[in-house]
DNA sequence: GACCTGAGTACAAAAAGTAAACCTAGCGGT
DNA sequence: ACCGCTAGGTTTACTTTTTGTACTCAGGTC
């Protein structure tokens, strides 16, 4: 990845889409709730006996995830229980997948047990392993080196923080 | 996404490979500093001025960065200065490139500035912009909802954590 | 009416994050 | 040889989060 442009100093770095992205999901257990969740886990007892996290902190992330559209409550009743509410993902819930399966991809590069990664994703259907790529619009698969960052319709200058670019 | 076997709720959850990226990277402001040092600032204090954190924070964060072989320093010198260090990426950092487009692409989508992105991402040389995607082998191009999970080499339950499936 | 279960709330202690002051090389000027 | 400047950090005192555990509450079973 490199710049052409000179973004680096006098850049404002106020309007960010990944600062924007942490402050929803890059609190401590948030993004492991939604591990579970994607895994199949839905119900509240559920998620702490698979976490493990202070039960107040999963209360307080699961509201937040609610709150920003990422997950929804659903109701649902057993035979002889009352009707009870679990979790499930929204569709803005699942365009978080490229971002975590690109984590999930770097830890089982480089932090694998020695016993090989937990799970595995595959095309349902096809079958065939996955990987996070990132492509152009030309659909060349481009590494991070050949990544060119420059100016977008939100740009601002820290010496004029009003002025886009 | 969704699940065939039942990982649900005997999962042994200590091996994943999220949990173990994020603890390396999940800590409030690790990436962003990669992120700046990704836009191009490589001095502690140019970073220090761009993210605005705490520079004992800044310290331990590099320092943890380093550490984890996905930023090196290097020493340079100016005309008229003492030597000093700089902070450059590894390729075992570019490798959180995909990972981190992702996170920037869900921001541009549900959570842009009025005016736009910031920056925006280009292939060099072609021009054309980027998205972050996840394929499989036979390069298909996979949505959530394609997406099968099934038990890995490292898979274990609760219930036998030493016996691998 | 006593007891169980799922889904939380409440609270004290520990850890992490914040802000600002302080330290420490090397340089360049005098 | 001393002075002050600068980059790159440490230290310290304070605030906020996270943790672990205990408690509540509502509906259903016995």
């Amino acid at each position: 990845m490199t710049t052409t442009t000179d973004l680096r100093l006098d850049r404002d770095t106020t309007n960010c889409s990944i600062a924007r992205t942490l402050e929803v999901v890059g609190e401590k257990w948030t993004l492991l709730v939604l591990r579970e969740i994607w895994y199949g886990v839905s119900r509240f007892s559920d998620l702490h006996k698979m976490l493990g996290c202070p039960r107040n902190l999963l209360a307080e992330r699961l509201r937040k995830l609610v709150e920003h559209g990422i997950l929804a409550t659903e109701t649902y009743q057993e035979d002889g229980s009352r009707s009870r509410s679990r979790y499930v993902v929204t569709a803005k819930g699942n365009d978080l997948v490229p971002a975590v399966l690109g984590l999930l991809q770097w830890g089982d590069k480089y932090r694998a047990d020695p016993a090989g990664p937990a799970v595995v994703n595959r095309h349902r259907g096809c079958g065939a392993a996955l990987s996070v790529q990132v492509r152009c619009e030309r659909d060349h698969h481009v590494p991070a080196a050949e990544v060119e960052i420059g100016p977008g319709p939100g740009f601002r200058t820290k010496a004029d923080p009003e002025k886009v670019a």
